[in-house]
DNA sequence: CTCAATTAGATGTGTATACATCTATCCCGG
DNA sequence: CCGGGATAGATGTATACACATCTAATTGAG
């Protein structure tokens, strides 16, 4: 294993970024076997904890431009994962886990938590804590600093 | 403004995706006046600080993978930032910025330090220095974890 | 009620990202 | 020197992502 110390980057939005990428590869490849992405994955979780929500409210919650989720649960919705109906407002979309995406989270949720208790152990309990906190809080403040301009 | 209080996500790649997210759009909202990405941005601050790097030393400090960087250099290399020439191992391409691109990161320095500023004051010192170590520290222990598989 | 302004998503376009695969080069044992 | 395995990038392909713009539906002011 080649191992140059990583630089440390001064630039927050940098920083996330990379741990992103290094995250994303960590997890995908624990998902790979079952053909779900992380972006996929995120979603299915979400919508098993909210149940049915708009495009748009998921968009808020994942901090997604909602229009990005169009071509993602198109995806997923070739998978069998999403189910969806109109609102009453008849320009929304309805969305919900299908059955089919309730049994691929159920597959999926083993090869997640391996990989989570195996990054927690490493990190350690409080500062594995201390981020799942922070990274909600900072996402909180990157919103509300966007919005108020 | 709207707002439906940002579910917590017990994934942690789920979490720095979603952070990431926010922050991108922050900072490049701040940058749009200069056409900069954030993936432009972060590779002019590395090289600025680095000097000449193989593609592939650049992309093991980015935790990005270095096939990735073609298109990405490519693209820099169209608006004149970055230079570059074969190495003595005539496979490899030695990157560093033009001075075109080193004019380009003075240029965006402003605006970045003025989206930095406004965040760290929100968020406060601490824990801004705290996020900052975390961050690589995670993504250290997530490129080692993938490797050892 | 009616029409202008707003809102929810859909679509067009460009960048970001990774992996599989391919090519050129390098390195090493024989 | 020579051929086979390893390595650095390039290319093909698929998803992720955002913004600008467009359309359809809703809402409000009069």
């Amino acid at each position: 294993m080649k191992q140059s110390p990583l630089p440390p980057l001064p630039c927050m939005c940098s920083s996330f970024r990379r741990t992103s990428r290094a995250l994303t590869q960590l997890y995908e490849e624990a998902m790979r076997p079952l053909g779900l992405r992380a972006t996929q994955f995120t979603i299915l979780l979400v919508l098993s904890r909210t149940g049915e929500v708009s495009q748009g409210q998921l968009g808020g919650m994942l901090a997604m431009d909602s229009t990005t989720l169009t071509r993602t649960l198109r995806i997923m919705g070739r998978h069998g994962w999403i189910a969806e109906r109109p609102g009453r407002d008849r320009r929304e979309r309805l969305l919900r886990l299908s059955s089919g995406g309730e049994a691929q989270l159920k597959r999926a949720l083993p090869a997640w938590e391996k990989v989570q208790a195996r990054l927690r152990n490493q990190l350690g309990e409080q500062p594995w804590k201390n981020l799942l906190q922070l990274t909600s809080q900072v996402t909180d403040l990157a919103a509300n600093l966007g919005d108020s301009l």
